[in-house]
Order: structure tokens, then sequence, then C-alpha cells
DNA sequence: GACCTGCTGCGGGCTG
């Protein structure tokens, strides 16, 4: 499909197949024909072909396989990315032909080192192909690599065919518009229907005994890291069935956070020293010094000897690793596309299944059990994820952002690139022809007008008008952690026998003779030191995980009213084990019990009922926001929110709600404190701050909807 | 209530 496409033509397209079926070669393939075959000395000088990528390990695996099929072309084929040798760089910059394989940083870094060079480097591509499409679309390095695309074009004055290359995408027509703004129909989709793979599943529930002290509620952080009895024997059962049932054979173990990766590979690597068997459980994650990820890497992908990595979503990417036997998955998802993401990792070899299995704990009911543990919501919301899975479906992006931070960056780097430029410039290059449409000029000059005040000193006027870089302005950019523009958190060294480990975010409270758990291994804290933030460790026989920090994700609307339907209806679901099946049948008794089937507001005692949104994390938090302003607690789960009022009192305010305009998002954002979470938000004013987070995280327009909802039922 | 990603230029020391 890709060869007439991109031979015939210079249409844009997405080439959307499962991992390792071979996109790049129908994209490239195509394409290398295309420009051996161009007259020579075409128009413009520079590269014939230039591959983004979010990934340096996926730049260096592209180059091996490009540079074989390029060897007797004479077409050369160059990576650019932070790991590259000055050489390699200067000899591509001389030769500027063939193709050049690079990540949206160093894309940016040339155009802020060398922003008159662009045209003479790109002048001449023919494509640009975008690989993990759907890593890029509405985070802030998606709009950051889209204001690069789109000054690439208009640094060169042409139009450059884009061809966006993914797995996983939901909405095709979402992705059509990020890969070609201006004119997304006429982006091609060229969709591999080669998707009728077996799939081999089973879900399996675990049950959490009852605490048997009076008051277990974790008051400092120090409590909160104290190890529960309880929950120790869970993770034990739950380590001896994937022990029993994985090792032997390559496979993959997502654990959900870095803090259950070390908890568990720490757990499977004693159990192999218990029963004198050769280790073969190894932790990944990105906290994990680089030798030990690249030794676990080459050990899956060799696959001499046995090996299951116990990972993060480290491992979920594109990164070559061979076929897994398995993919585990400890805990519910955060979204159904990085589930599939995770399931392309198995059975990708001819007339073999791919093998999913989950692991998902539950509470043990008491009187007193709250609505949220009654309702099974962990293991309604993995059954709920596997059901859209199985459909097909996965997660649209969230369109409505402004990305003020990115804008603030851009803005810096536009300037940069030009040795400076007037206000209605970058007005133009950003927000009317670049991603910032969202951005009108009002409250593009609000961002400049912040920008240029002395405090701030991120850019000044000379006086004919042409914006330059600030006194500020000059460090930020001068300094190479400008180039990324997401942002990252202090951290410490952790280094036993002068070997560093890997790093450790400030969050812990750590002290010497303390012992941790990191790497998969036990340790002792020796020393810290602060100025050079290194932390001294040596082999020790006990220690506890540290903590990471990390912030919650946004489960979509879509996936928690399928968990409304699971609730509501009675069909079995094969893949559950007995546990999860009676689990199942607890949480649809106890939401008929609740009255739930009847009503979306019920009295869950004195003082308090439950409102059952049964909408996503933005609109769930949106409606807890707003019953806040008016005075009220709430606690926020799941499609559900625990409102601190009687039925009559909430039921008032929410007739109010539904025939009243929709609150501005201000309105609400002011009544708490939104933290600065981006890289440039610390350069934004209070008031600009909340625009750029109201926008992102609050949907204040569907208010007066959800009320009405509520109380219908 | 979570995870991940990226980075230039320069000077010192060494090898051939």
């Amino acid at each position: 499909m890709a060869i007439p496409l991109l031979l015939q033509s210079d249409q844009d397209a997405i080439i959307a197949a499962a991992t390792a079926s071979g996109k790049t070669e129908a994209a490239f393939l195509p394409l290398i024909s295309s420009v051996i075959s161009k007259e020579s000395g075409s128009d413009g000088t520079g590269f014939d072909l230039v591959y983004i990528s979010p990934l340096k390990a996926l730049i260096n695996d592209q180059f091996r396989r490009l540079e074989d099929l390029c060897e007797r072309l004479e077409l050369p084929v160059y990576p650019w990315h932070g790991d590259v040798s000055a050489s390699v760089k200067a000899r591509a910059r001389k030769q500027r032909r063939g193709i050049l394989l690079i990540t949206p940083e160093s894309l940016e870094a040339m155009f802020v080192l060398r922003g008159l060079e662009i045209p003479a480097l790109f002048g001449r591509v023919e494509a640009v192909v975008v690989d993990e499409l759907h890593a890029m679309l509405d985070t802030e390095r998606g709009i950051h690599l889209r204001s690069l695309l789109n000054r690439l074009e208009i640094a060169t004055r042409r139009r450059i065919r884009r061809v966006g290359l993914s797995a996983t995408l939901g909405d095709m027509d979402l992705a059509r518009a990020y890969l070609r703004p201006g004119s997304p129909d006429t982006v091609e989709v060229l969709r591999s229907k080669s998707e009728g793979q077996a799939l081999k599943l089973q879900l399996r529930g675990y049950m959490i005994g009852a605490s048997k002290r009076e008051d277990d509620r974790a008051s400092s952080d120090q409590e909160e890291n104290q190890v529960k009895p309880e929950e120790v024997a869970v993770e034990r059962a739950i380590a001896e069935h994937i022990f029993e049932n994985l090792r032997g054979t390559q496979n993959l173990v997502f654990a959900g956070s870095r803090r259950n990766v070390e908890i568990y590979s720490d757990l499977l690597s004693s159990m192999s020293e218990e029963l004198h068997l050769p280790n073969e459980f190894y932790p990944h994650h990105a906290n994990l010094s680089r030798d030990h990820r690249t030794f676990v890497e080459r050990r899956l992908k060799e696959a001499k000897e046995p090996t299951t990595a116990i990972c993060t979503s480290t491992l979920e990417l594109g990164i070559d690793i061979g076929d897994v036997e398995a993919v585990a998955q400890i805990g519910a998802p955060f979204s159904v596309s990085s589930l599939r993401q995770r399931l392309g990792r198995s059975g990708r070899r001819a007339g073999k299944p791919a093998v999913l299995r989950m692991y998902v704990t539950e509470k043990e009911l008491q009187a007193d059990s709250h609505p949220s543990d009654m309702l099974r919501l962990g293991l309604v919301r993995s059954i709920a994820m596997v059901d859209l899975l199985l459909e097909q479906w996965c997660e649209p992006p969230r369109p409505d952002a402004l990305h003020l931070s990115t804008l603030v960056h851009q803005i810096l780097s536009v300037i940069a690139e030009r040795g400076g430029a007037k206000a209605a410039v970058l007005f133009k290059i950003l927000c009317e022809l670049g991603p910032f449409h969202l951005v009108d000029a009002d409250l593009f000059s609000r961002v400049l007008r912040r920008m240029g005040d002395p405090a701030v000193a991120l850019i000044e006027q000379s006086p004919d008008g042409i914006l330059l870089l600030g006194r500020i302005g000059e460090r930020v950019v001068e300094h190479y952690g400008f180039y990324a523009v997401f942002q990252t958190a202090e951290e410490y060294r952790i280094v036993s026998n002068g070997k560093t480990l890997g790093t450790l975010p400030v969050l812990t409270v750590l002290a010497p003779d303390m012992t941790i758990i990191f790497s998969g291994r036990r340790w002792r804290i020796l020393a810290i030191h602060d100025a050079e933030k290194v932390i001294e460790v040596s082999r020790d026989a006990t220690g506890r995980p540290p903590k990471f920090g990390g912030d919650g994700g946004n489960i979509d609307d879509t996936v928690v009213r399928r968990m409304r339907t699971i609730l509501a209806g009675n069909d079995p679901r094969k893949y559950l084990d007995e546990k999860a099946a009676g689990l199942l049948q607890e949480a649809r008794a106890s939401f008929v019990r609740l009255g739930l089937e009847a009503s979306n507001i019920v009295q869950i005692g004195d003082g308090h009922c439950l409102l059952a949104t049964w909408a996503g994390t933005v609109k769930n938090s949106t409606m807890a926001l707003t019953l806040r302003s008016e005075g009220l607690m709430v606690g926020n789960y799941d499609g559900l929110l625990d409102v601190g009022a009687d039925i009559g009192r909430v039921s008032d305010i929410l007739d109010q709600m539904a025939v009243s305009d929709a609150p501005s998002g201000e309105e609400i954002a002011t009544e708490i404190a939104l933290p600065a979470t981006e890289k440039f938000h610390p350069y934004l004013s209070p008031d600009l701050l909340v625009v750029d987070l109201v926008a992102s995280q609050i949907e204040s327009e569907a208010i007066p909807v959800m009320a009405a909802q509520l109380l219908e039922g």
C-alpha cells in the first residue's frame, strides 16, 4: 500500500501497524527509491530524508537497519543525538546529504545554534518520517515537535511531506490533524489489517486481609513507608505465581511503579536464591544506571538465558528487545493505549499467541468499608480496559491545552534562531501557522509582556521594536539544558564502591545507616554527600523500597463509562480466575445494594453521599473542585465523588448548577492552589499560570450537563 | 493515583 502512495504522490501519510511488522521498511523503501531516482542537482541542498524519533535507542536501532539498506546506494546515513560524537555530527553537517536520524531536542539545538544554516541543511528534504507518532500527540514534547516541523517549512520556504509511524492510534482523525494541522483530509492512512492474532489472557484476583492493628492510618512519611504484613503477604503470593509461571522464558512484568519494580524484583531474586536457582529476574526503570539497563535489554534480546524484566514503561516503546513469551501487568493500568503497546511485545512470532497475565488486588471488606472498596474499582477498571482493548479502542489525545510553557520556550528559540524577531512575526510563526493556535493575540501579548518584565528578563525590546533575548533569557538559552521542553527533577546518585547504581529523587527522607532496596538488591547507606549529590551505599541483608514520587494519570471518560456498564451488567468474563470472578460478583452486588442502578446520588451514611458521575479524571475532578468551591468536603475516586453533606443539600446545589451558566475555569481554579508543573511555568505570572492549568486540567463547560445527569438518575 | 523522554561546547589527557 505504501509503495504506490509514496512513489507516485507527495501526499502525507500515517502508517499504522503492529510493532515489528515492518513499518520502517514500508516507509523507507519507497522513499529511498524516490530519492535515488531523483535527478542529481535538483533544487536546494541538504539531507534527502529526515527520521525523527523520541528515543536515542530507537535511532541506534534504525541506524543499523538503514545502513545495511543503503550501503550499496552511496546514500549516507547519519545518527544525530546527544550520545553521537561531535566528529560524526561534523561530517553530517559538511556532507549534508543522505538520511538524518535525529531527536526533537537535537533538532531544536540546530535551530538555536545554527539558525542560519537551516535552509542549507534541510532545503531539499523529500520527507520527514516521525516514528512512534502516538507518543507525541498532545504532550508538551509533541507540541514542541509540531512547532519544529512547522518552523522547518517556514525556514526552507516549502512544504515538506510528513510520514507518521505508529502501532497504537485511537482516533485517526486527530492523528491526521496532528501530522498536517492545516489540511488533515489530505493525510492518507495506511492501516495494516493483520491484527487477527490470538490472545491468551488471565486476570487473577488477590485479597488483602483486613489489618489487625486498630489504627493503621499513616500520618508521617516515615509511617507511610511502613511495611504492612497483609500487603506483603499478597505481594509474595503474586511473586510466587510469577516465579512458577514465567521462570525459564523471556518475559516482561509491568509492575506499575518504580517502587513496585524494586519490591517484586527483590522478592523474585530472593526466591531464586532460597531455592539455589540462578536468578533470572531483573529490575528495569529510568532511575537505574545505563549499564544495568543495557545489560537487561541485551539478555532479553539475545535470549541465551531465560530473563524476565520487572519494569515500568521504559520497556513499552519500540526499543528492540525481541519477542517475549508473556506480558504481565500488576495492578490496574492507566490507559488502554499503553496496555496495547505493552501487549504488542508478546506473541510476535507467527503462530504464537500473545499472552497477558494481569494481577489485581482488592481489600477484604469490613463493616465500615468505603463504597469505593465495595465496588472493586481497580478490578472493574482492569476489566473495562481489557474490554476496550479487545474492541481495538484506545484513548484520543486531549487537544484543548494552551501549552504556554512550551510557547515561552519556542519564543526564545525563534528569537535565537533569527537573532531577533518582531512580535508580529513570532505570533505568525508560532500561533497562526504553528501549533499554538488556541493562543489569541491578546493572550500572546500578555505572555510577551511578562517575558519582558525586567524582573523576568527573558526578552527585551530594541528601540526599533525587535525582540531580543534578555539578560536571563540569554543565560537560559545558552545552557545546554534548554533544548528539552519537559521538566526533570533534581536527583542524587547512588554509588557503591565507586560504581553508580542509578539515581533517586530528593523526596525521600534518607540518612546514614538506613537500609534501602535499589536495583533489586539491599543496601545500607554509608554517607550522603549533599554537595556532590551522591549517596554512598554498601550491600546489606535488609532494606525497604524507596519512594520515587510521581503524579497521577488521567483516566479517559470512555473507560469510566465502561466501568459503569460492567457494574450494571451480569455477563461473566471468561478470563477471570475464581477469586477475581468472585470479586466482580461482589462489586455488582454492591452496585445494586448502594442503589446506584436507579440513582446517581445516594446517601452513604451520616452527612455523606456518593455522586456517581461516571466521568473520567478531568471532568470528575472539575466537579470535585466546583463542589469544594461551595464549601463542601469532597473525596475523589474513579467516576465517583464522596461529598461531605446530606443528599438534600447536595441536590439543591446541583439543581442550581444545572440551570446556571458554566462557571469559568478561573473561578474554580482560584479556590485551590494549582502547582506549577511544566518547565517554563516558573516564568509565568500567577494569572497566566492559572490560564494554562485551567485549559489542560479543568473542563468547566461540562458542569451544567454533569449536574443535570446526576439529578436524572 | 504513574511512568517516560532529551542535551552542546570546550579543554585536558592520551595515542599514533
